[in-house]
DNA sequence: CCAATACTTAAGTGAATGCTTAACAATCAG
DNA sequence: CTGATTGTTAAGCATTCACTTAAGTATTGG
């Protein structure tokens, strides 16, 4: 759990693609070769490549070599990283939310209507 | 909940930079003026309220201005889009792992043990 | 062995990022 | 009014990104 900070940036870098998001969004219907994933991408397979090592270095994805093919698989993991940093900031405002409505609540009311 | 997929790329972009997420993180405990932001961050007021800029236009933060001071607050919303695409990705993930262990567990043991 | 398949790697390019400095505008306090 | 706050905006600059083309390197099927 070292290195968290820049560890989230490469997640969340990751994500922000179109491109690495849909290799993403296939590889949780399972593993994948490279060029199964370049497939319905509109660029070079060059391309997909250099995508796959951002998703690889940011610890979304790990592949391995059989022969010629390369299959990926995502590491689920990681995921769970990103989601639950955006969770915590959620459940933070939202506890927050709770606490100034019980204040609001138990306020006298305050009704100072006139200019 | 159109152009949900340039949205996708605006909040992850936006979520991948330290500061960035310094500033949705402060956000967290309640509204604060641009300078409140800045100050935590080594950086120039200028480079916060560029920073503040991607925050808005990726419709993380929203912010209005009284007098000569900006107070910025978080929209959860925003936040909890980009949560579930996440979430929604790992539960596919995680049914694809259930269903993977019946069909194991309903396998007749192949135990050819031997070199 | 030979040619297709499945990547891999390097170099280059234009556009986007993350800053900085500097000059400016609009409050607000005394 | 005057100066200190609080931001805003533009310009410039170094770096990183998302590609492309081009030239490889294994593997594998026949």
């Amino acid at each position: 759990m070292l290195n968290n900070q820049g560890a989230l940036d490469q997640v969340f870098q990751a994500l922000a693609d179109p491109a690495r998001r849909a290799m993403v969004e296939r590889l949780t219907r399972g593993p994948a070769a490279v060029s199964e994933l370049a497939r319905p991408l509109d660029m070079t397979l060059s391309a997909v490549v250099q995508h796959l090592a951002v998703l690889e270095t940011s610890g979304l994805v790990r592949s391995e070599k059989v022969g010629r093919v390369r299959t990926c698989r995502i590491e689920p993991k990681t995921l769970r990283n990103a989601e639950q940093w955006i969770a915590q900031r959620r459940a933070i405002w939202e506890r927050r939310l709770d606490r100034l409505g019980e204040y609001l609540a138990s306020q006298p009311e305050d009704d100072t209507s006139k200019e």
